[in-house]
DNA sequence: ACCTGAACACCGTTCAAGT
DNA sequence: ACCTGAACACCGTTCAAGT
């Protein structure tokens, strides 16, 4: 499919390109937004390129391969949450920044599938983590157990939305969305005999507000955390930074660190 | 590539067909054994389809699309899963289901990722959910509160796991495996001033024993669990049924249920 | 420096035709 | 009933050639 030749190399010296170069930015930006209309199914070289009005190939002066652009785009995405409040107790600072991290991943079609199929040494991702482990830390933990709790804390929250953004299927089709499979009747129907305590908790399984779900899943987690802490302390007294010691710390760091 | 053709038309009354005809189960058996050697990268039609010596097209005779060869892996996956014994109490019976779900989602590659690419309703995976509510219901834990912990359990295990095995990235190829990105160097020269938090527990963070690390996150979960527990316990004792009146509900669902 | 055309080596899936 | 051949509509990626 050529297109029309500029007439700027008979006649006249215009400028040959009519559209100023694509940046990498441009191609990040473009990604999301596909992601966010086509799903991570949708999103595929040919279409990104599609939409910058460009070949596929030309896609490749700019980032390395595909994953290069999902990993791309997962930083992009969790540049978004923000930082914790270094006011806030260690509990209320780890409650909050699961609250909105999870609140980011929801704000973008399969975005949690995005960031498990990617490794997150992003520098977004990285600051993520560093504050999480930095609340950690400054609650009184060792090093090894702020290890533990900061990696299955990210582990609850992606595993979470992972699971609650596949429940929603591919389609915006409205009639798709009509006969779409109705789990909620198919469980209750399921044998009473062999199935009974599917069958008995059926409703709040299927029409518990999510909201809700990950409360309790964090607030259990959470205090799972704070009996280990309240353990070791009355074990060997170990005083905690205060949080607004670290913040300090955490606070310089937010300066020096990219923006975007 | 046409193979041979069968002299037995011409010659002599032999049976026309040299191989038994495909039956739905060799497909599950060999896109499993598949999955293993290649991942689920390699797992395509086409090679699936090779791997049983016939055409790619013939493979729509037995499977309705790939999705459903997934979601049949899954269950065929879960299906090793060993069912909870009725003499432990109900956090001793979840900490094992957790172990060995975990322990069997390990034994094949990319395991937790067709898990989580696929809806949960086929009867293993249905069985080992029914199995967990159970635990939870006997407990004493209100309808509302099973539905969560049940929902955050399943999460929890399948969302680790996942992790765990994005983890080790794709190459058996001994010198891909030698110059292989290496995170703990990597995170230990991470700017100081930046990530603070990252540098002073990369060690950990790095090598940490991922049994332990899984352990950790298990354990503080179980321990919030047992806190709401006690909380509800204390402000309107209600005796929870004893594992045992329920563990015989269960091994009788256990008897009428498909072993395979 | 950036983009295009064309190709390569793949995908999942359908369907008429064969036995 | 089951399988094949051939095709369709896609993929990600490379590379020589253009400007």
């Amino acid at each position: 499919m050529p297109r029309p030749k500029s007439p700027s190399t008979l006649m006249w010296d215009a400028p040959a390109r009519t559209r100023a170069p694509l940046h990498r930015d441009d191609v990040v930006r473009a990604a999301l937004d596909l992601l966010d209309q086509a799903g991570i199914e949708g999103l595929t070289m040919r279409n990104l390129a599609e939409r910058l009005g460009v070949q596929a190939a030309s896609l490749y002066n700019h980032i390395r391969d595909k994953r290069d652009v999902l990993t791309l785009i997962a930083d992009a995405i969790v540049a978004d949450v923000p930082r914790p409040d270094a006011r806030l107790s260690w509990r209320e600072a780890l409650k909050s920044t699961a609250i909105e991290y999870r609140r980011v991943l929801l704000g973008h079609r399969d975005a949690a599938r995005v960031l498990t199929d990617t490794p997150p040494l992003g520098p977004h991702r990285l600051r993520l983590m560093d504050d999480v482990l930095g609340i950690l830390r400054s609650a009184g933990f060792s090093n090894d157990e702020v290890a533990s709790a900061g990696w299955i804390f990210n582990t609850f929250v992606t595993g979470f939305v992972l699971d609650e953004q596949s429940q929603a299927p591919a389609s915006t089709d409205p009639a798709a969305a009509q006969q779409q499979f109705d789990v909620a009747t198919w469980l209750k129907q399921l044998p009473a005999d062999q199935f009974a305590n599917i069958v008995a908790v059926a409703e709040p399984l299927v029409d518990q507000p999510m909201d809700r779900r990950f409360a309790f899943g964090l607030d259990a987690l959470l205090d799972g955390l704070e009996g280990r802490l309240r353990a070791a302390a009355s074990a060997s007294p170990r005083p905690a930074r205060s949080r607004a010691q670290t913040s300090a710390t955490r606070r310089r760091a937010a300066r020096s660190a990219p923006s975007r």
